[in-house]
DNA sequence: TGGCGGGTCATTTTT
DNA sequence: TGACCCGCCA
C-alpha cells in the first residue's frame, strides 16, 4: 500500500513533516489545507505522539468530525483520544471540569445568543432605560465584543477612555447594563458563547497551575482557520502553546470574512512577530478551479492593501470566462438564473446540486426560489433558523436545562407559564423583584420564600407551589434515568405534549412533527453516541454548541441557495454570484472605511473561489429592497476583475421583462416563448428548512390513499392551492376530516 | 391573560 | 415588503 504521504505535493509535505515549533501555513483557497492538517496530525501520531497529547481546533463541528473521521481512517481508533473540537466545545468541557475555580458548577448551562438577547432586553427594561437610545441588539453585540476583546465588566467600569466614549454616544448607562448582564448570568449559572473564551482566559490567567497542568496536555496545538480567530481566542492559543511553543496555524488570510463577530485578521498577518522563529509554508496551488477563475480572483485581490503576499494557481484546463449578466430587476435576475441553470442542466447533462447561488443578504433568495419553482428546478435554501431554535423544541429543551440547572433564568421564564398555569407577567414581576432584593434566582425564590410572601395571594402561592413540585419531581427521576425517558416525562408531565396536540392548525402539527423529530434525534443520542454518558446533561452539552448545518441530506440532489458566508469552505461546480450591485455587495454598511471594504471585496474572493468550471456573475438595474423599487448600478468589484477573464453580455432590454415567465432566452440572449408552462412537479422547497421533514410529494391526487404519521390511512377528498400553498383534504381512517398543507405534512401516497 | 393591530426596523452570523 | 415587538383592549 501506498504510504498516505505520498499524497501530498511538496509544498504541503514539507508543512506536515514540520513537528515541532510555531509554524503557520498560509493555504491559498482549494490547496488543499484540510488535507494538510489531517496529514499532519495522522503524522504526528505515527511519530508517537499520544492523541491526548494532541488539541486540534476548528471553526465548526463538523469540520472537527469530518476531520476525525479522516485521521481515524490513516491511523485507526487511537485518532478517537485527540482533543479535536471547536474553541467553544473544547473550552466548555474544560470549563465544566475547572467550573468549581470561577464560582460555576459543572451544570452550568448555555444561554445562545436569542436567550443572552433576552436577558439584555428585560434588563433594559428593568433599569427604565429608553429603548430607542439602548437597543437590545447593538448593546448585546457590544458585550459581546467586549468580552470577546477580554475586557471584563469589571475592567469596563475601569476604563475613562471606554466610559467617555459612552457618554459621547449618548448612552452613559452601558456599563450598568454589562455588569447587570454578568451578574445575571453569573447567578442564573449560565455561561453565553463569549463567556466560554472569555472564562477559559481568566481560567488560565488566574490559575498558573491550571494553565501549567493544560500546557502539558496540550503538547500540540493546531488551529485551522486561522485568519477568523477574535482575540479572546488568540489570546487561549498563545497561553496553551507558550510552553511547548508546538503550534501550527492555518489559514488564509485572504478569506478572512468575520471581523463583524470580532475576529481579528492581525492574528494571522502578526503571526511571525508573536511567535519568535516560526515557520511559514505556503500552499499555493490550487486543485479546485479552472485557471480563468484562479487568476480573476487574484487580480480581484491584489486591490486590497492588508495582505500577505502569495501567488495562487493551478494546472487545471483554462475554463471559460467569467460570465457577467446584466439584467433589469431582480425578477429578471431569478428568471434568469434558473434558464441558465435549466439550459446547462440540458446541454451538459448537470445535476441540479451541480450548482450553487450565492448572494451578500439572505432576502436575496426569494426570486431564485421563485423562479427554481416556476421551471421545476428542485432546491434547497440554506440558513435562517436551525431546529434547534424553533420555539417549540427551545420550549421542550428549557424544561431539561431547569431540571438540570433550576437557576436558569431564561429557561425559568420560557415555560414558568408554558403551557399556560396562571403564573402570568404580574406574577413573574413581583418574582424578579423579590429575587433580585434577596440576589437568589427566580427559582429559589419561589422554592424557599414565595410560601410565606405576602405578595401573592393563595391561588397564586399553590399554582407556584404546583411548579416547584413538577420541577423538583423530575430532578429527582433525572438521577435514574436517561434523557430520553427524562424527555418523555416532561411532554408528559408539563402539559406540553397535550397543548401541542389539541392545536390542530396546521401549524400545531408541524410543531408535533418536530417534536417527535427531537424525540428521534435524544433516541438517535442514547443508541450511537459515542460518550457514555446517556443524561439530560450530556445531551445538552452535545447540542448547545451546534447548528444543524450538518444535519442535512448531503447528496441530494437540489440547487444550493445560500449567502456568501456560509458557502466558505465549500465547493460547488458552477456559481452563481447575485446582486453584484453598489451598496448590496459591497454592502452599503460597510462603505466607510478601506478595512470594511477589504473585508467585502475578500467575502467576493471567497465566491468565487468556491467555483469548480464556471462562474455566472449577476447584476440588475432596480431591486425591491424594503418594499421599494430602489435604482442599483453595477458593483465596482466586477470590474476589479481583470477584464480578460471575464466577458460582460448585456440582456437585451426585453429579455426578461415578462412577469409570468412565458419567455426564456437562448445562448445570444434572444428570447423565445416557453412553450408551455406546466404546473410543477416533484419540486422541493425547504424554506429556511433545518429538518428533512419538509419533503413532501406534490403528485398526490384526489381519490389516493395516504399515510401520514399521526393521522394514519386516510383518503384524499380533495386538493386546492398551487406551490408552496398546496392542500389537500383528506379523510382519515381514525380522525376524520383534515386540511393539510402538502409542504408540511409527510405524507406517503399507498396507492 | 392573551389576541390583535399598528409602528418600527431592517447585513453577513461557523459558536 | 414582512417580521417582530409592544401596547391596548376584550
Amino acid at each position: 500500500m501506498k504510504h498516505f504521504l505520498e499524497n501530498l505535493n511538496t509544498s504541503q509535505l514539507e508543512a506536515t513533516l514540520q513537528m515541532n515549533g510555531p509554524m503557520i501555513v498560509i493555504a491559498g483557497a482549494g490547496s488543499g489545507k484540510t488535507r494538510v492538517l489531517t496529514y499532519k496530525i495522522a503524522y504526528l501520531i505515527t511519530q508517537d505522539v499520544d492523541p491526548f497529547n494532541i488539541l486540534s481546533l476548528t471553526f465548526t463541528n463538523k469540520a472537527a468530525k469530518e476531520m476525525k473521521e479522516r485521521i481515524t481512517k490513516i491511523v485507526g481508533d487511537e485518532a478517537k483520544n485527540l482533543w479535536m473540537g471547536t474553541f467553544h466545545s473544547v473550552f466548555a468541557k474544560i470549563l465544566r471540569i475547572e467550573a468549581h475555580k470561577i464560582g460555576f458548577t459543572a451544570n452550568f448551562t448555555i444561554y445562545d445568543s436569542d436567550d443572552s438577547q433576552k436577558l439584555v432586553n428585560r434588563i433594559i427594561k428593568e433599569l427604565n432605560l429608553d429603548k430607542d437610545i439602548y437597543k437590545h441588539k447593538l448593546v448585546f453585540s457590544r458585550i459581546s465584543s467586549m468580552k470577546n476583546n477580554f475586557i471584563s465588566d469589571i475592567d469596563y467600569k475601569k476604563n475613562d477612555e471606554l466610559l467617555f466614549s459612552d457618554k459621547i454616544s449618548n448612552q452613559p448607562k452601558f456599563h450598568i447594563i454589562y455588569s447587570e448582564y454578568v451578574n445575571r448570568c453569573f447567578k442564573a449559572g449560565v455561561m453565553d458563547f463569549d463567556d466560554l473564551l472569555l472564562k477559559t482566559n481568566e481560567l488560565l490567567t488566574n490559575y498558573p497551575e491550571t494553565l501549567n497542568k493544560y500546557q502539558n496536555i496540550f503538547k500540540y496545538i493546531l488551529v485551522d482557520e486561522y485568519q477568523d480567530t477574535n482575540h479572546s481566542q488568540y489570546l487561549i492559543v498563545k497561553a496553551l502553546s507558550d510552553k511547548f511553543q508546538n503550534i501550527c496555524v492555518v489559514g488564509d488570510d485572504a478569506q478572512s470574512i468575520y471581523s463583524f463577530r470580532g475576529a481579528n485578521i492581525n492574528n494571522i498577518l502578526n503571526f511571525q512577530n508573536d511567535f519568535q522563529d516560526s515557520k511559514i509554508f505556503r500552499l499555493e496551488q490550487n486543485y479546485r478551479s479552472t485557471k480563468n477563475i484562479v487568476n480573476a480572483a487574484n487580480s480581484l485581490i491584489k486591490n486590497n492593501q492588508n495582505r500577505l503576499e502569495k501567488n495562487i494557481w493551478t494546472d487545471n484546463e483554462s475554463g471559460e470566462k467569467i460570465s457577467v449578466n446584466r439584467l433589469l430587476t431582480d425578477g429578471e435576475e431569478g428568471r434568469f438564473v434558473a434558464s441558465s441553470i435549466f439550459e446547462a442542466k440540458m446541454q451538459y447533462q448537470l445535476k441540479n446540486n451541480d450548482f450553487a447561488i450565492l448572494y451578500r443578504t439572505n432576502a436575496q433568495s426569494r426570486s431564485f426560489e421563485d423562479a427554481l419553482r416556476k421551471k421545476n428546478i428542485s432546491y434547497r435554501v440554506f440558513g435562517g433558523l436551525s431546529f434547534y431554535q424553533r420555539k417549540e423544541i427551545k420550549d421542550v429543551l428549557a424544561y431539561l436545562k431547569l431540571v438540570v440547572n433550576v437557576n436558569d433564568e431564561e429557561a425559568l421564564k420560557r415555560i414558568i407559564n408554558f403551557p399556560p398555569r396562571g403564573l402570568g407577567q404580574t406574577t413573574l414581576n413581583k418574582i424578579s423583584i423579590q429575587s433580585n432584593k434577596l440576589n437568589v434566582s427566580d427559582y429559589k425564590f419561589i422554592k424557599d420564600f414565595s410560601k410565606d410572601s405576602e405578595i401573592f395571594n393563595n391561588s397564586t402561592k399553590n399554582k407556584l407551589s404546583e411548579f416547584i413540585v413538577m420541577i423538583e419531581s423530575l430532578k429527582i427521576k433525572n438521577k435514574v434515568t436517561n434523557v430520553f425517558e427524562m424527555t418523555k416525562e416532561v411532554l408528559k408531565k408539563c402539559g406540553l405534549y397535550k397543548y401541542f396536540n389539541d392545536d390542530e392548525s396546521i401549524d400545531g402539527i408541524n410543531r408535533i412533527q418536530n417534536i417527535e423529530e427531537l424525540l428521534n434525534g435524544i433516541k438517535d443520542f442514547i443508541e450511537n453516541d459515542i460518550s457514555e454518558e446517556k443524561t439530560v446533561s450530556a445531551f445538552l452539552q452535545s447540542i448547545a454548541l451546534i447548528t444543524d448545518q450538518d444535519n442535512e441530506d448531503q447528496d441530494s440532489n437540489k440547487v444550493q441557495l445560500m449567502t456568501v458566508h456560509l458557502a466558505k469552505g465549500l465547493e460547488f461546480p458552477y456559481v452563481f454570484i447575485v446582486g453584484m450591485e453598489e451598496n448590496l455587495f459591497p454592502s452599503a454598511m460597510n462603505l466607510n472605511s478601506r478595512n470594511e471594504l477589504e473585508e467585502e471585496r475578500r467575502l467576493f474572493y471567497v465566491a468565487l473561489t468556491r467555483a469548480e468550471k464556471k462562474v455566472f456573475l449577476s447584476y440588475v438595474l432596480s431591486r425591491y429592497r424594503w418594499g421599494k423599487l430602489i435604482d442599483s448600478e453595477k458593483s465596482r468589484f466586477i470590474d476589479e476583475i481583470d477584464s480578460q477573464y471575464r466577458s460582460e453580455k448585456m440582456m437585451q432590454k426585453q429579455s426578461f421583462t415578462n412577469e409570468r415567465d412565458e419567455y426564456s432566452y437562448n445562448k445570444v440572449g434572444i428570447r423565445f416563448k416557453v412553450p408551455e408552462k406546466k404546473p410543477p412537479k416533484n419540486f422541493v422547497k425547504v424554506k429556511r428548512s433545518a429538518t428533512k421533514s419538509n419533503l413532501f410529494d406534490n403528485r398526490i391526487i384526489k381519490g389516493n390513499i395516504v399515510f401520514h404519521e399521526r393521522f394514519k390511512r386516510g383518503v384524499v377528498v380533495s386538493i386546492e392551492g398551487v406551490g408552496d400553498d398546496k392542500k389537500a383534504e383528506i379523510r382519515f381512517d381514525k380522525f376524520g376530516n383534515k386540511k393539510l398543507l402538502l409542504r408540511f405534512s409527510k405524507l406517503k401516497i399507498i396507492s
